[in-house]
DNA sequence: TCTGGGGTCCTAGGACCC
DNA sequence: TCTGGGGTCCTAGGACCC
């Protein structure tokens, strides 16, 4: 059997543990720069609000409606689900952590010891009482039905927050009231496909033989219809060395200038460098692609994309920032007005075993530079991010304060909540 | 005026190699 | 006039997840 613990509108509810003033209200958390409404309070659903929507059309569609809306605080989530899941840990020996709210364990021998709808339940009420999360649970034989049985928790108070699915009549059941679209593995492309054949519910869909699906969908599916079966396929063990690492960013405004362009960027390549020594990885292939607004219908759409592969697999930002900057130049066009960004990594290798090219020729050049890195790293952790940078990353100085502004700080989060749990000056007072 | 970011896997076509 | 078979790599796009 496996379960699940899944966070209740995790972003919302890390904002309520610190602002009880929020509760019963709707409550919407931003993407970047304000954008889009990545998470939503039950009050929010409710409303109508739709997941992703615009944040500037909610004033349009929700008149004289008081909607409570914050920046997103992802150093805030960060710390509140490495909390949740310390404690899943003190309640189960192998537990996958597949995303910032969720996770799944592996219960294989705990049935015959545990009484798993309860085990679930006082796991739930400990969450809740520790780090003030509400999280529903759901227990399967597979974690597709463990999915399937946590949306149940979560909708259905009766369950008190675990639905427990451990006979083939409570699968039948449970799958014949479901909607396809909710499955996991099954998106907007394959509900639409799915009603085009007839299948009405899940439990129709987990039904047909399986000759049927293999000749209508692709590879990944079948193991989708085994799960809701009861066979167990998909493995969700994580992974430690990522296959390919991306960071990227969408503008504020817009950008015309090469120059400016470049310096994000170099950010991003630096921001990668990072990500990569921090799984000690090194990457052999960089990609850089640039894209102007697709939502402008009324300039020039442009999305260029291009890769480099780098003689000697490397983590180095030195390095990174340069094949960066020059595979840059090759798809930059001028006059066009960029919104997004961004650089990926892949190729991805242990550091601990790195091809070496046979033309080089400066091994001890690379030493140091890697030195550099590992240097500035420990800084930067000491003294906080950016607090030593290329001066490829440099932004230009502000005319009015003389100082150059921070790669962080190229995003507008106008609505940002403190960092309650990891910064000092942000813990709340208690009177 | 304002529209996120980070992943996975699969498929298909074209360029190029022998 | 007739025009094969087996690869790799890259690009691009589509499906899904959170």
């Amino acid at each position: 059997m496996y379960a699940l613990i899944d966070c209740d509108n995790c972003f919302v509810s890390c904002e309520r543990v610190f602002r009880p003033d929020l509760e019963g209200k709707p409550v919407v958390v931003l993407s970047n720069n304000d954008g889009c409404v990545v998470a939503r309070s039950n009050e929010a659903k409710a409303l109508g609000i739709k997941e992703g929507v615009p944040f500037y059309q909610l004033a349009e569609q929700f008149p004289g409606v008081k909607i409570e809306a914050l920046s997103s605080n992802y150093t805030l989530y960060g710390d509140m689900s490495a909390r949740i899941m310390a404690i899943v840990r003190m309640y189960a020996p192998r537990v996958e952590v597949y995303s910032i709210d969720e996770c799944f364990c592996d219960l294989e021998g705990m049935e015959q010891t545990f009484d798993l709808k309860r085990w679930g339940e006082e796991l739930a009420a400990r969450i809740r009482q520790w780090v003030g999360m509400p999280v529903s649970i759901g227990i399967g034989q597979t974690r597709t039905l463990a999915k399937v049985a946590s949306r149940y928790a979560k909708t259905y108070a009766g369950y008190n927050k675990c639905c427990v699915i451990d006979s083939d009549e409570k699968r039948r059941k449970a799958l014949a009231g479901f909607p396809l679209n909710k499955v996991w593995g099954i998106g907007r492309a394959f509900d639409a496909k799915l009603a085009s054949l007839g299948v009405r519910n899940t439990l129709e869909l987990a039904d047909k033989p399986e000759g049927w699906i293999r000749m209508l969908f692709p590879l990944p599916f079948e193991n989708t219809w085994r799960e809701l079966n009861g066979v167990s396929c998909i493995d969700t063990t994580e992974v430690h060395e990522k296959k390919s690492i991306c960071t990227s960013r969408s503008f504020p405004g817009m950008i015309t200038s090469r120059e400016e362009l470049r310096t994000h960027i170099s950010n991003y390549a630096s921001r990668c460098a990072e990500k990569l020594r921090r799984q000690h990885s090194v990457c052999n292939i960089l990609t850089v692609f640039i894209m102007t607004n697709w939502f402008r219908k009324d300039l020039e759409w442009y999305s260029g994309m291009m890769n480099v592969t780098l003689h000697t697999a490397s983590a180095n930002t030195t390095e990174l920032v340069a094949a960066a900057s020059a595979v840059t130049d090759r798809i930059f066009r001028p006059g066009l007005s960029y919104k997004r960004a961004g650089v990926i990594v892949s190729g991805i290798t242990p550091d601990s075993a790195i091809q070496l090219d046979m033309f080089e020729s400066d091994v001890d050049k690379r030493k140091r530079l890697d030195a550099i890195s590992g240097t500035v790293d420990s800084i930067n952790r000491r003294m906080g991010t950016e607090t030593v940078v290329l001066a490829a990353q440099q932004y230009p100085a502000d005319p009015k304060t003389g100082k150059a502004p921070h790669f962080k700080d190229a995003i507008l989060h106008n609505l940002r909540t403190p960092c309650y749990t990891t910064n000092l000056q942000d813990i709340i007072p208690v009177k």
